[in-house]
RNA sequence: GCAGCCGUAGCUCAGUUGGUUAGAGCACCAGAUUGUGGAUCUGGGGGUCCCCCGUUCGAGCCGGGGCGGCUGUACCA
């Protein structure tokens, strides 16, 4: 091939190769979050990674972007298929198709690769992986409240330690119920209702006075770009803003506690009072209570923080925070995301800010668009990826020191020895040791260099001096890496040939054995 | 998508007012050592200076357009 065709070898944006720590530390994430989802009596499935991109569906206001985000492809019978985007919607299409075979209400988890056709960033791919679980025909808020316990769980199987993570809770009912009390209700306000909850999404990035403008005429970013804001009255805008920086104590906590936590709780600044109130959820009630979907929503709310204390969850790590949105599309109810608390900087020292890495909510209307009957569901997905860059820069122990050790190696010192060094291979691996014999055409010094970076915790060396006598040389690379340091000319080093020693031929397996239990118990 | 910044070796970067055959460090390969991974020394491979067009006797450098990257923002089911 000439030089001008040569290709580029790259892969694409938002698409990321996996190296060994990578797979390694995976697989430990995977075991703990299955373990922790099968312990609350969840079972797996799994559906395939494309589906009708009609079984996927667009669904509620979201619609200005239609098929923007998702990779879609015709069939040869012309028929419009995507890749999954998550794993919520072919849970969906799943559970509709056999509905009458499942059992109801119906746990499943299941994890796999998504595909999201979108501006990739730090911590965001296009493809990426996602662990699901969801509960499918329960309409209690039991099913929501037991799902934001597991999650919490989950992150500490995950290796997170409580306080430097929270699981946030919050109902789209009662953001309805607001933006209908300050007259966003109704049809003809959709577009702007769509615009405020995008706003009050980004409290946690933006800050109190980035919202306010969003919500007001416009914000100018760093670039100078310009973003148009939801056009609301200072009044408006107030009340907004008192809602969604309510904070939730600690759920269920007894009164001077909350004092202790958060004592500066404001009432509803309508009335004019400064008064204080000591359980937000009843400084909610009181501001807005006379909208119905509103009380039904801190209902749900209330009932969730009780069911949580009650099983011991009222300790910080389950909280109500009113700036959760969510996706726009399907949520009908309780919402939940998984945030992580504390700050790492990445190589460049720039503070990382990982966003959530999990969240779910409660998804009444999903199921219910392949079948004449409402089916109510609610679920939750851990990003596995994003955790994992997450959990990789805070050098987790999860993650971190998940790879294996490398195989020993057998050098190739006479060519036409061949036979005989890959029979003791065998009588290596026949002992269960990890073990290959150099396939290349190097020399010596190179088969080192090959043992080194395979991270090989020894090599096994027979030239014709050790045929002779029936022994091969066994040489230890972790000690002689140790003694290298002390060693200050390459006429000593290699005359000193450190960690290394004979044994005959029959003890090859056990002098093995002992370096390795030497390294590694 | 929008905005700002940036594109020279695998990586990090030099490269003078536009002037021969475009450099360094690290990494890689080999030799010094017919059988030893580190260190040292010596040598080697590797470049469409992102691409195209223009200006010019001459462009890595100047101009226009495109593509790509980073950051912010938008979207995120």
């Amino acid at each position: 091939m000439s030089k001008a065709d040569k290709i580029k070898a790259r892969a694409p944006r938002g698409f990321a190769d996996r190296n060994p720590a990578d797979l390694a530390a995976t697989e430990r994430m995977l075991a703990a979050i299955r373990e922790s989802y099968e312990l609350y009596g969840f079972e797996g499935v799994e559906t395939p990674f494309v589906e009708y991109t009609d079984s996927l569906g667009k669904f509620l206001p979201d619609q200005d972007r239609p098929n923007e985000g998702v990779f879609s492809f015709q069939d040869d019978d012309e028929q419009w298929l995507s890749l999954r985007y998550d794993l919520t919607a072919p849970l969906a299409r799943y559970v509709a198709e056999n509905f009458d075979a499942l059992p109801k209400p119906y746990r499943s988890y299941r994890v796999g690769w998504v595909f999201r056709n979108e501006k990739p960033g730090p911590g965001r791919f296009r493809q990426f992986m996602q662990f699901d679980a969801d509960t499918v025909g329960a309409a209690s808020v039991a099913a929501d409240a037991e799902i934001c316990m597991m999650a919490a769980d989950t992150m500490e199987k995950l290796g997170l330690k409580r306080g430097d993570y929270v699981i946030k809770v919050n109902n789209r009912k009662v953001l309805d119920g607001v933006m209908e009390a300050i007259g966003l209700g109704g049809e003809d306000k959709a577009d702007q209702r769509l615009t405020v909850l995008r706003a009050l999404d980004k409290y946690d990035r933006l800050g109190e006075s980035g919202v306010r403008a969003l919500l007001g005429k416009e914000r100018v970013d760093e670039s100078g770009d310009i973003t148009p804001g939801a056009n609301l009255t200072a009044g408006q805008i107030n009340r907004l803003i008192w809602f969604v920086t309510l904070r939730s104590k600690p759920i269920g906590l007894s009164e001077s506690s909350i004092n202790r936590v958060n004592p500066t709780l404001r009432l509803a600044p309508d009335d004019g009072s400064e008064a204080y109130e000591l359980d937000m959820l009843s400084a909610m009630d009181n501001a807005y209570g006379s909208s119905p979907i509103f009380k039904e929503g801190v209902n749900e709310l209330r009932q969730i923080a009780e069911l949580a204390a009650a099983a011991g969850y009222d300790d910080g790590r389950i909280l109500i925070d009113p700036s959760v949105v969510r996706g726009l599309e399907y949520y009908t109810g309780p919402v939940y995301e998984a945030e992580l608390t504390f700050q790492v900087q990445d190589e460049d020292g720039r503070p990382v800010r990982f966003g959530s890495v999990g969240g779910g909510g409660r998804y009444d209307g999903l199921v219910g668009r392949f079948r004449s009957e409402p089916v109510p569901a609610t679920g939750f997905s851990i990003g596995v990826s994003r955790l994992l860059s997450a959990l990789q820069m805070i050098k987790s122990p999860i993650v971190s020191g998940a790879e294996k050790p490398g195989p020993v190696v057998v050098l190739v010192m006479d060519k036409d020895q061949v036979a005989a060094y890959q029979r003791m291979v065998s009588t290596l691996r026949q002992a269960g040791i990890r073990a290959e014999l150099y396939l290349g055409s190097s020399g010596m010094k190179a088969q080192m260099k090959y043992a080194d970076r395979r991270q090989s915790p020894c090599v096994v060396i027979q030239g014709s001096n050790e045929r002779e006598r029936g022994e091969v040389e066994i040489k230890d690379l972790i000690e002689g890496a140790k003694a290298a340091g002390a060693i200050a000319s390459n006429e000593e080093w290699k005359a000193a040939r450190p960690a290394q020693f004979s044994v005959p031929e029959t003890d090859l397996v056990k002098a093995v054995r002992d370096v390795l239990a030497r390294h590694f118990g």
